[in-house]
RNA sequence: GUGGGUGUAGCUCAGUUGGUUAGAGCGCAGGAUUGUGGCUCCUGAGGCCGUGGGUUCAAUUCCCAUCACUCACCCCA
């Protein structure tokens, strides 16, 4: 038996799963702020979905898929990106008679089969958006906002936001067949000659050093957006303005999915590897109609959430992510007393306080040591005598005072404590 | 898919120029006059030295393969 999470996937344990959970949190706090509602679509689909909506000849259908046959012959996949399945269900739901634009959130694992690498999983967790049913520049400026707002909350300031606009159905394919005739005359790298039939603008995203001095000469998606495009484009950039949001406009920016229509946009950071990248996204005015609906432009984005709180742990950044408890309780004493702090214990929950005890009936030394090891504020101590009496000893974990307290009065001295501290 | 590095206790790492019972620190468990944490001290548990094969009288140490991790390419989140 291999003991083993399968390549590329891993265990999210205490206390990291702590801070997955605060950062999770804080985020939905700003989705919910902006309006927008949570969307949990399922995590496989019909592999034909990834198909037609991120592009056949992309690198994520081409080679990225989990792809299987489910033992009622269905080819089934596992979901790479959020985007398609999320205009799936909106197409299916018919969302598009209600209320627009639909404004939609999500958290949830991804699948890519890739190498493992720093920042890059089989299984990544991702959160983003999708705005669908308009495709106003103030869309495209408000998912921008909000990525940057994202970042801020939690005050990362070491970003660049990288934007382009790869045109529309009209203009681009005037750009891609200008762009096929430049790069046949050059002599580019292997991968790229194999490109420029199949996905021209990819050749762009080429890191080869060869072609980087030929891209440069390469013509411009921007000088040949159609004027519709090209105005939405400087609508956009004049709102990122209007927010102060520092941007860079980069042609050669064309991102791996085909469903992308006009903007794109990357934020990358210095903080990580080589996988820098941690929040991408675009507008995908066409997918609802590739998948067989109504024309219904939308745009998103996806941000990773295991290279977010990557970069969060590199800057160190404080996470408050696990709090402390409130009340640790000591029984000292056979099981009448056992039995008896078990019931206090409960009383202290419903009460509202953290709480917790020892379960292996431990010496009470023992028990103090995983008081302090939990991080109890306080520990509450019942042995047989005072089980007698009907009193308690409240000990102050920090002070390391201990003061007798009536079993009774237990609930309100803690109160009385707590509420002390606040003030 | 391609290339480099790594793989010894739960964690971080020593070590064996091939040779009997493989070590440290931290952590964990228990204890230091019988009912009290954090400091200190003592004791203990825990490793087929990643897995499989080869060379050898002998391999955790050398060689090969494989798996995993890691870094980079590709691409992205």
């Amino acid at each position: 038996m291999n003991l083993r999470a399968p390549r590329g996937t891993r265990d999210i344990l205490p206390p990291a799963s702590e801070v997955w959970d605060f950062v999770e949190s804080r985020i939905k706090e700003i989705y919910k702020k902006r309006n927008f509602k949570e969307i949990r679509t399922p995590l496989f689909e019909d592999t034909e979905l990834f198909v037609r909506g991120v592009g056949g000849t992309t690198d994520i259908v081409e080679k990225e898929m989990y792809t299987f046959n489910d033992k009622g012959g269905r080819s089934i996949t596992l979901r790479p990106e959020g985007t398609a399945p999320v205009v799936r269900a909106y197409l299916e739901h018919k969302l598009f008679g209600q209320s627009q634009p639909f404004k939609l959130y999500y958290f949830g694992p991804m699948f890519r089969y890739e190498r493992p690498q720093a920042g890059r999983y089989r299984q990544h967790y991702q959160t983003g958006v999708e705005v669908i049913g308009g495709d106003t520049p103030f869309i495209d400026a408000e998912v921008i906002t909000l990525g940057i707002d994202i970042l801020r909350e939690f005050k990362m300031e070491e970003w660049v936001l990288h934007l382009n606009s790869i045109g529309c159905r009209e203009c681009r394919p005037v750009y891609i067949q200008e762009l096929k005739n430049f790069f046949k005359k050059e002599t580019v790298c292997r991968e790229c000659s194999d490109r420029i039939d199949r996905n021209p603008l990819r050749v762009l995203d080429c890191k080869n050093e060869e072609c980087a001095e030929i891209k440069q000469k390469a013509p411009s998606i921007i000088d040949f957006l159609c004027p519709a495009c090209s105005e939405h484009f400087s609508e956009v950039q004049e709102l990122l303005g209007e927010r102060e949001i520092p941007f860079s406009v980069d042609p050669t920016l064309v991102r791996g999915l085909d469903y992308y229509t006009r903007t794109a946009f990357e934020i990358k950071t210095s903080e990580l590897g080589a996988q820098d990248t941690i929040l991408g996204g675009g507008r995908y005015d066409g997918l609802a109609e590739e998948l067989g609906g109504p024309r219904a432009p939308g745009i998103g984005f996806g941000m990773g959430l295991d290279r977010f709180i990557l970069m969060l742990e590199k800057k160190q950044t404080e996470l408050s992510g696990s709090k402390p408890l409130d009340v640790y309780l000591v029984a000292i004493g056979d099981k009448t007393v056992q039995k008896e702090s078990w019931k206090r214990l409960n009383l202290l929950r419903q009460a509202g306080f953290s709480a917790d005890m020892d379960l292996l009936m431990r010496s009470p030394k023992n028990q103090m040591k995983a008081a302090n090891r939990a991080g109890a504020r306080f520990t509450v101590i019942i042995g047989a005598n005072e089980l007698e009496q009907g009193v308690i000893q409240l000990k102050d974990m920090d002070e390391g005072t201990q003061v007798e307290v009536e079993i009774d009065q237990l609930i309100n001295a803690l109160k009385k404590k707590k509420t002390g501290e606040v003030n």
